[in-house]
DNA sequence: GTGCATTCTTGACAAAGATCAACTGGAGCG
DNA sequence: CGCTCCAGTTGATCTTTGTCAAGAATGCAC
């Protein structure tokens, strides 16, 4: 790691309370690097050897099974991923790809797991980031579970919306393929529920969509912040 | 909590590194209490009071939205529920009710939380279990979003019947409501993904259930480690 | 510009799953 | 014994979603 890089990577939330001592041994082990798009990172079933941390760029975790593959989630800087396997020292329940080029702190799960039994400070902001994982998997749980294709796709927008600052246009953040699959559908499906938005004032250009018409998404949404909010 | 639970409750691997200081505090604001079965226990939205364990019976976890409801796990002795919002004192993502006379000790949410300050050993036993809830969601979101629903039921069967001996039947563990909506499908559905799965050997009685061509059944179901073992 | 690859969209069709209604078969009970 | 109640099943039908194929649209190389 460059000197340079440091005090980016000691502002990480992670390292919040984590000690000086703690925190240099962690640097002295890790690798900051970036990498292309579309670079697989892990692989599901091998051993967990790095805990990763996005600092930026954007990683695509995804799962196979039944000759099927699917999105299960994405994950922004400054996020980190497969921290369970890290601490369990298992194996990856998921794969991980970058998305577009990123940049990645890799920090040896060995160290993280003396870190934790070292660092009382650490261990809380380990606990922290695991907890919030945690329930941002229960909430795609559940938006999957509990939601037909139609209503997932006008939430997500809702929720882009929000998180773009509710101009009453917004960005797609991906390709609408990795879209389809993080919202559990096929591109196909994608285009089709978003020709079922239009009468609902939702109009597409590229990666593009304007909302011309909110409050009567909203009541096909029926947004749910214990879905649909990240902080809650 | 009577002195004769108190070996029981001792013996809890979320206990097992605890000091003995730590353990008489959490003992002393704790409960352990009986409920009868269909009670429910507490509510998404809810701002977290207590940690549950489950020492006897079982408890179903559910979330609501759009106006639909689903089941979103079954907790057995020896499990927790709710531990992330415990630990982030944040409130629930799922309500909880018992399927069946139940046994729980319930442990103040704050006590939770010094203990974990002052306890070392008690916070890695609390990683270890709260990262093992996480790769169960994992895997159940795997196993919903890569699964068609006659896929789920055959590697439930399976998954039954292994824990169950292996010896060619299997006793469901709750009604066929509560399974149908614990894989994810309306009861009708899964009479006839029993039907489907006739001609696999698969025959119904009741909750007895007998395989009467495994290696067929495995053909259709393609059991994955990572999504059907809970100790992966 | 032309040609080519890629992504997205659309249409036709098939499969999976949900819904509604009717029926079955016990379990519990007077 | 007959009655009711309820979980479970079955049938008919509809909705949702996936699949396959073909047709724009876009971007890029040459």
């Amino acid at each position: 790691m460059r000197p340079s890089d440091l005090p980016q990577v000691r502002a990480l939330a992670l390292f919040q309370h984590m000690s000086e001592e703690c925190f240099a041994e962690v640097v002295a082990a890790s690798y900051l690097q970036t990498f292309p798009g579309q670079l697989d990172l892990i692989h599901e079933g091998d051993p967990a050897d790095f805990l990763h941390v996005v600092l930026e760029g954007c990683v695509e975790l995804y799962a196979h099974s039944n000759n099927r593959e699917s999105t299960m989630g994405m994950v922004h800087p400054v996020g980190t991923f497969i921290l369970a396997a890290v601490l369990k020292d298992a194996i990856y329940l998921m794969s991980a790809r970058t998305a577009r080029k990123s940049r990645l702190l890799l920090i040896p799960a060995e160290i993280i797991r003396q870190a934790f039994e070292k660092d009382a400070g650490f261990a809380r902001d380990i606990v922290n980031e695991l907890a919030s994982c945690y329930r941002q998997v229960v909430k795609d749980y559940k938006n999957l579970k509990l939601r037909t294709a139609v209503e997932r796709l006008a939430n997500r927008l809702l929720r882009y919306h929000r998180e773009q600052g509710g101009t009453g246009s917004l960005q797609l953040p991906y390709d609408k393929r990795t879209l389809a699959s993080a919202l559990g559908m096929t591109p196909e499906n994608l285009s089709r529920a978003f020709a079922t938005l239009r009468p609902y004032g939702v109009e597409v250009d590229g990666a593009k969509v304007s909302l011309g018409d909110i409050s009567s998404l909203e009541t096909l949404a029926k947004p749910n912040p214990l879905i649909d909010n990240r902080t809650v």
